[in-house]
DNA sequence: TTGCATACATACATCCTGTATGTTAATTAC
DNA sequence: GTAATTAACATACAGGATGTATGTATGCAA
């Protein structure tokens, strides 16, 4: 009867880390890295702080599972809007654009952007994101025909990261797109 | 005789204050502002915590601080190596030169670019660089005609800093400058 | 020189992090 | 089916860091 009880060991596990990933996620997205207690999180989480640290090494530990998280369900966003039958300079428009709208989810700019690469280092979360799909801009700067697409696909994405902030900040999305437009036509000749 | 005994105190404060600021730097670039303690600041200066809260409103003031020493030790930098001169499209490229150039201090790319944000703020460390040097880009790009120089100065400003990070964390320029190049011909057509 | 303000040093309270230990429930061995 | 073992947590503890409150000495001003 009791079903509570009936949970096997792993069915638990799962869902309690879920369950803090859930809530780490949404307080460092409001809070911030620094700003984000431990104690906060399992409190949000209806646990103690027990939980957290049998399921994670360390408080860094548990934020790099938020970020790879937030990482996967960006990539799936953007895999779910690919329209397939482009050409590659229309591929790489619609890519970017992709990007900007899985960017929209309110604070998820600032966690990625800002404060995954402070408390991850930047090296860290380059192999979380291209462990995802980082590399999709750098094959489709090698369709049209770049030489060496490797930096220039980083440059390009360090563009359309700054255009997610602004937006995430506030500002009006319509000339960021237009800036990036002008940006990736010029770089692509 | 006693020199020590004669300084004044605004010479006093002011020599105090640098101290920590330079120490400070030293620290947050060599561990992370993270990692740094204010015991560890305030043990390199030579004085005690007391002093650091008497100048500074708590941690994150005094990393404002060398923030914002910073931001004017580039901006002099980059000041001093622009030549006079040039066309306008010269003078963006060199200008970006002597950004990359500025940014090999060791350390200070990540200081600046993934540090700062992180702990100050995106909008807070927009509005030091903005007071030190940082609309240059925007009036060189309406210099050559860029009708809404502002978003693109962005774009490419954030370019040019995730180039500075990859060389920062020892990457070889040559790439990095190569794509830039190719990315502001684009872009100035 | 007397009084006050500045520039620090010292002492303290609070909080957070990570670890060590304890407890309960599930899985495995016999 | 029961004993033993292990996983999944909760509780308790030690260490350190931050910010503040208080104390002290020196410069400065009247």
């Amino acid at each position: 009867m009791q079903e509570i009880k009936r949970r096997s060991q792993k069915e638990r596990s799962d869902t309690m880390r879920a369950a803090l990933v859930a809530a780490g996620r949404d307080l460092f997205i409001r809070n911030g890295f620094a700003a984000t207690g431990t104690p906060d999180i399992v409190a949000a989480a209806g646990v103690t702080r027990g939980a957290l640290y049998h399921h994670f090494q360390d408080k860094t530990d548990l934020f790099a599972a938020v970020v790879e998280a937030e990482a996967e369900a960006i990539a799936a966003e953007i895999d779910a809007s690919g329209s397939i039958g482009l050409t590659p300079r229309e591929t790489l428009i619609q890519g970017g654009e992709a990007f900007l709208a899985a960017m929209r989810s309110p604070g998820r700019a600032r966690l990625m952007l800002v404060e995954a690469p402070a408390v991850l280092g930047v090296d860290r979360l380059a192999r979380i994101d291209a462990a995802t799909g980082g590399r999709t801009l750098e094959l489709a700067l090698q369709e049209v025909g770049i030489e060496a697409p490797g930096p220039l696909a980083a440059l390009l994405s360090a563009a359309y990261d700054r255009a997610a902030l602004a937006i995430d900040l506030g500002q009006p999305p319509g000339p960021w797109r237009a800036a990036l437009n002008h940006l990736v036509r010029g770089a692509i000749r």
